[in-house]
DNA sequence: TATGAATGAGCTTTCATTCAT
DNA sequence: TATGAATGAAAGCTCATTCAT
């Protein structure tokens, strides 16, 4: 078998084209999550990504396209394995419990990430759109997988009958009010304690009336 | 009697002088929630408020001084009122549905104070230290009263022993989270059926064990 | 004799006029001192003077011309002084020493105006041209004294033959150092001493050859 | 021997920066001279340079910045030139001429910088600190060389017994003002009629008694 | 491809001057 | 006459983006 020189040059170069690119939303990750959207300025990001500023819009065309994608990036991850986790529990209080270990997990991990999530999603309506549209897709498949659990979990009579979006939304609120409480050091509570303790408020929350 | 000028136009001036005050801070709200801090200049909130650039700087030192005034207004008279309401309530019940009806006549009069509410309270970490500091402080007292609702509800025995201060976080989360899905318009519920639902959540999440 | 309203009325406003028109002259007199022209700003004067800004503007066209008159009023007095009390010496010597004195007695009660006196003379370039004109109209006619004190004093054989001109702005020249060193305190001579040597040096610089 | 091209492109860059530094330096020059510092302003030096005001700001941290090294830049050169050449004469009276010959070429040479040499020494007073402090160094070198020159023709017995460090200002003195004589025209004589009799008035003044 | 010097629009803030009272 | 609130041009400086090398 015959060398094929151009096919694989150009995978060569595809490969370092990706590199380069996540090389920057990884730069990017760091110093947006410490400094917020507009504090950020590009010769940082550029620096921290050790290239020069010029090469950054070899790769994006934009300071809005990093921080859509950066923010996509962690999301779409976030979202897969929240899903697929998820799925690998029958019962809704199971899923909740895991749902919540893996926020818990994230904010262990990632504290940076959920810095700029947190804030940036907050700040959506002061972004530009793309950026707002990205956070917004990545969300709502979040969301809406959420719904469907709360759906499954009406029709398996595991929950009292509730409105299954706003109970979704319900339980990502106090997930997010969780994380946040815990990178702001504003609890005393330990992280098993608070987890612990939105599990029964969700499940409390939503359980049959036991009339 | 006679005239008193002096005291009368001394007053005048002085209302005047708050006038025009108030005046930058309601175009400076209008402006700060529709663009965010950063996205928002000097020139904008004169133009909004009919007054040229200098004027501002009459009343205000800097932006970020407008800024901070205009959180700290509103946030103030909501949490004025927020304590006064809740203390006309004896049972916890009914305090957590007039704190809720609460954030919801806000919701209906001022959406864009709690649109930068919203978002500028997220975004604090990016925020100077002094806009930050004013926000914490308003929220702080907010929820400290509601903290003392929670430890006086226990011992009335109205709701099951929790975590004082993580319960209270969890029902601002379920707030903020309810005034979020309706300023953006992300749920098809009406207003009254999703009070109804965060208020079952709470009161449910937080009620003595049935068994 | 009857009252002669209109003209008294008149005469009070004049005076009244230029009494204001000196309060501000004055009170500019410090600020231009200590902060230099282009770092005062009219509120200051204003404030200085006791009245409000826009008052200033009723006496004065513009900062500048302030400005212009505040050098001027003292350059004149200066200039009266320095011409009338040279003129009661008889020799060359005694009126360089008298000069020299003069500047020293300014030294010692004006040194503000001193200060700008220097400082803004030496800028002339940099200064709207009617500042400048009116700087130089009064230099010029001390100078032109000087000048024609050094001519005299050459016909009486005082002193040997020199560009009466030149020798006169060598004084000025010495005169001005010897203020500048004492004013910014880089000498450790006294100010008699000082003013013994730069004596010592006009009259031995300009004495005949003892040949 | 291969080419160098590393060193070579470092080089050649360097090279270039220094030259960009160097035209912002003689363009600053020139305006500075021409308006002043407070008059010129950053725009201006931009285009006088032919580069964008950003670029000014590559090379510069202020312009106060900027100011700061025209003034040493041109000053150094000055005192590094006086010194030396002084040095080169054996007889007081032979430094005293190159001295005043020198600010004579520079005189021809140099009209912008001595412009605001004068100018903005005499304002020291009412310039930021750095910018008035790197002028006193250099002000000071030359002085305390003219000094020792002073002392030192003492000791040969070449002038008379005068303080030396005010000797050393009375020379400055007389020649700030041939300088500034000629730079407004405010005289008739030629530069070398003038050149003499500066010389005269300073040999006369420093020499010793006839008697 | 990679660079980083260059750009210039845009920012916040100051202040001489005007003008309604 | 006296006021001082209002004005807006202009300043110094930043930074996302472009482009010659």
């Amino acid at each position: 078998m015959t060398a094929q020189p151009s096919i694989q040059r150009k995978t060569r170069k595809e490969l370092l084209s990706e590199w380069r690119h996540a090389e920057v939303l990884d730069a990017a990750g760091r110093i947006f999550a410490a400094r917020g959207y507009s504090a950020t300025n590009v010769e940082e990001i550029a620096k921290e990504a050790g290239m020069a500023k010029g090469t950054i819009y070899l790769y994006f065309k934009s300071k809005e396209e990093i921080f859509a994608e950066v923010l996509g990036r962690d999301l779409q991850a976030l979202t897969d394995r929240t899903i697929e986790a998820m799925s690998a529990a029958e019962m809704f209080s199971g899923r909740v419990k895991i749902f919540l270990n893996l926020r818990l997990e994230y904010l262990r991990s990632k504290q940076n990430f959920l810095r700029i999530y947190l804030d940036e999603f907050a700040s959506r309506s002061a972004r530009p759109k793309p950026v707002a549209d990205a956070m917004d897709k990545m969300f709502r498949r979040d969301l809406e997988f959420m719904q469907w659990c709360v759906v499954r979990a009406m029709a398996r009579d595991e929950i009292r009958q509730v409105p299954a979006e706003a109970a979704a939304y319900a339980i990502f609120d106090l997930a997010r009010g969780f994380v946040q409480r815990h990178l702001n050091g504003w609890t005393p509570l330990t992280l098993e304690e608070d987890v612990a303790f939105v599990h029964s408020m969700i499940l409390n929350g939503l359980q049959k009336d036991k009339s």
